[in-house]
DNA sequence: TGCCAGGCATCTA
DNA sequence: TAGATGCATGGC
């Protein structure tokens, strides 16, 4: 793929895991292939693999800073797993996945694809995505598709969606999309906003709740104390739970999204923590969110 | 074949 | 306000 941009270096790797990255449950659209990875993000498409402790990429060479981003290779692990080694849970943590790397991926992508993941299995949700993809992403030069654009999804209907088979997800898509599209919710906009504020705004999205909203502000926004996970690491570490994970924490996929929630927690300081935040009651029917 | 899945909205007590 | 229920679809 991309053969017009042979392998080249993003640069020192220092330490991802490709495998455990990719395979945590933080993304849904890469493939691994002869021991290389293959994705699409942000409208880009790439091939990626670590040699000599570089990550090596085949893409054209203007995307290398996008890609480089999107890999966090600009964050510095060591120190962190310097701080964690203090504490013997974190430390535990970062034993079991050192290489783990939160990625920085587009706003939107990670809206809808947490909004299909509800109630919902891997497997599905990638093939979910990847339907969404081929119904109104934009095609790429390598025959694949980009994810589809918030204009590209809010100008489907309940119809054109049916072959997605996502069931009530569809509605919630497209909602979103509408919200995003119509500017009533900018990813810029939340950013910048305390993070309770930004969880608030997302939480008025018709099919966002507060697990799906912790991920868009974690993988989507760069909030990285988006989740006090002092509770998950009780309830869902499976060290702690040899006989296996209470159902409901199987949703953090384990210790490898214990160990980014932890990460997270502790990396920016930036707004508080809402300990156990709890959906409000039930209302009347959200709409699309007004602010903005 | 039946259970269950990376939730949420809505209804009911 | 907490708990129960239904939701669409398909992986296992």
């Amino acid at each position: 793929m991309l053969s017009q941009q042979p392998w080249h270096s993003l640069g020192d790797a220092r330490g991802l895991d490709l495998d455990a990255t990719l395979t945590s449950g933080q993304c849904f659209r890469w493939q691994r292939q002869n021991g290389t990875w293959q994705g699409v993000s942000g409208g880009h498409a790439v091939q990626v693999k670590l040699e000599d402790g570089r990550l090596l990429a085949d893409c054209p060479a203007d995307q290398d800073d996008w890609w480089r981003r999107y890999f966090a290779l600009d964050m510095d692990y060591a120190a962190l797993h310097a701080r964690f080694a203090r504490s013997r849970r974190l430390a535990a943590c970062v034993a079991a996945a050192p290489g783990l790397r939160v990625l920085r991926q587009p706003f939107f992508e990670v809206l809808c694809s947490f909004l299909i993941s509800q109630n919902n299995n891997i497997p599905r949700i990638r093939g979910i995505i990847g339907r969404l993809c081929d119904l109104c992403g934009e095609a790429l030069p390598d025959g694949q598709r980009a994810f589809p654009t918030p204009q590209a999804l809010a100008a489907q209907t309940p119809d054109t969606m049916a072959v997605l088979r996502a069931g009530w997800r569809a509605d919630y898509l497209l909602a979103a999309a509408r919200a995003v599209a119509e500017g009533k919710l900018r990813p810029e906009h939340l950013a910048a906003l305390p993070l309770d504020q930004a969880r608030d705004q997302l939480m008025t999205l018709r099919g966002v709740g507060p697990k799906v909203a912790d991920c868009v502000l974690l993988y989507g926004l760069g909030f990285w104390d988006a989740w006090p996970s002092d509770v998950w690491m009780k309830r869902a570490m499976p060290a702690l739970f040899p006989k296996g994970m209470p159902r409901a924490a199987a949703g953090y996929r384990g210790i490898a999204q214990q160990y980014i929630f932890e990460y997270a927690r502790r990396s920016l300081p930036r707004g508080t923590d809402k300990k156990g935040q709890k959906k409000p009651a039930a209302g009347p029917k959200k709409t699309a969110v007004s602010g903005g």
